[in-house]
DNA sequence: AAGTAGCT
DNA sequence: ACAT
């Protein structure tokens, strides 16, 4: 890997960092840019990294469908979604809770490698993830500001891929309330949530519908790694 | 509330 | 702010 460059400026909140090498499996890190804590790197897959990751996602959809939760106030999230690994995220009227099986009654299904790279190429840690959260965001389709604070150890961090349909990331703070910030994530961009940002409020306030051709019926797909246990 | 409604 |  030829070392990486790097030089840093301050864009308004937002720090940038310009980083550019070649990660792994000819994956290449263009930019890597921190907002409120966030690590965002865009993109980190190009476009036939974006297509692989599509096509290793098609066996585990049809293994463990895309269903839409209902969340303890009796509402219906908007955002349809299904897991891969040990554990899968799962809502119902009862909480937020992971587990070791779909609601259909099967196990979930391995978490395909080409996101395991991704994973440790953002991370650089040993240790995989438990859960690959597979969220489909169809026209519409949002999701509220919440903490992902379902996992045992908020030492590890959470990465999240973005697939398909740009879409508006809200970040906020540590408690509900105050200033928030956002930014367009597209595809191919990854972002680690990790360190002081782990428990940083987080949600999507709205989709380009269409505004990519990665997927030909429309929709953003969001990849969520995490250590679970 | 990872939900919605409604107001500023 | 609401309320399963």
């Amino acid at each position: 890997m030829p070392p990486a460059t790097a030089r840093s400026r301050p864009v308004s909140r937002i720090t940038a960092v310009f980083d550019r090498g070649v990660v792994k499996n000819g994956l290449t890190v263009m930019m890597k840019l921190r907002l409120r804590g966030f690590e965002l790197t865009k993109p980190l897959l190009d476009m036939d990294g974006q297509q692989r990751l599509i096509e290793c996602l098609r066996p585990v959809l049809r293994a463990a469908p895309l269903f839409s939760p209902e969340v303890p106030g009796g509402g219906k999230m908007s955002v349809r979604m299904t897991s891969a690994g040990a554990y899968g995220w799962v809502s119902d009227r009862d909480g937020y809770r992971y587990e070791e099986r779909h609601p259909a009654g099967q196990r979930w299904p391995e978490i395909p490698t080409e996101i395991l790279d991704i994973w440790h190429a953002t991370t650089g840690l040993e240790r995989r993830p438990d859960c690959c959260l597979i969220n489909y965001y169809g026209e519409g389709a949002r999701m509220g500001l919440h903490q992902d604070k379902d996992e045992a150890d908020f030492t590890y961090p959470v990465v999240s891929i973005s697939l398909g349909d740009d879409g508006l990331l809200r970040i906020g703070n540590q408690t509900r309330g105050g200033k928030t910030d956002t930014v367009w994530l597209n595809s191919g961009d990854v972002v680690v949530m990790g360190g002081d940002a782990r428990l940083t409020y987080h949600g999507v306030d709205r989709i380009r519908f269409k505004s990519s051709r990665l997927l030909p019926k429309g929709g953003r797909i969001n990849l969520t790694l995490r250590v679970v246990t």
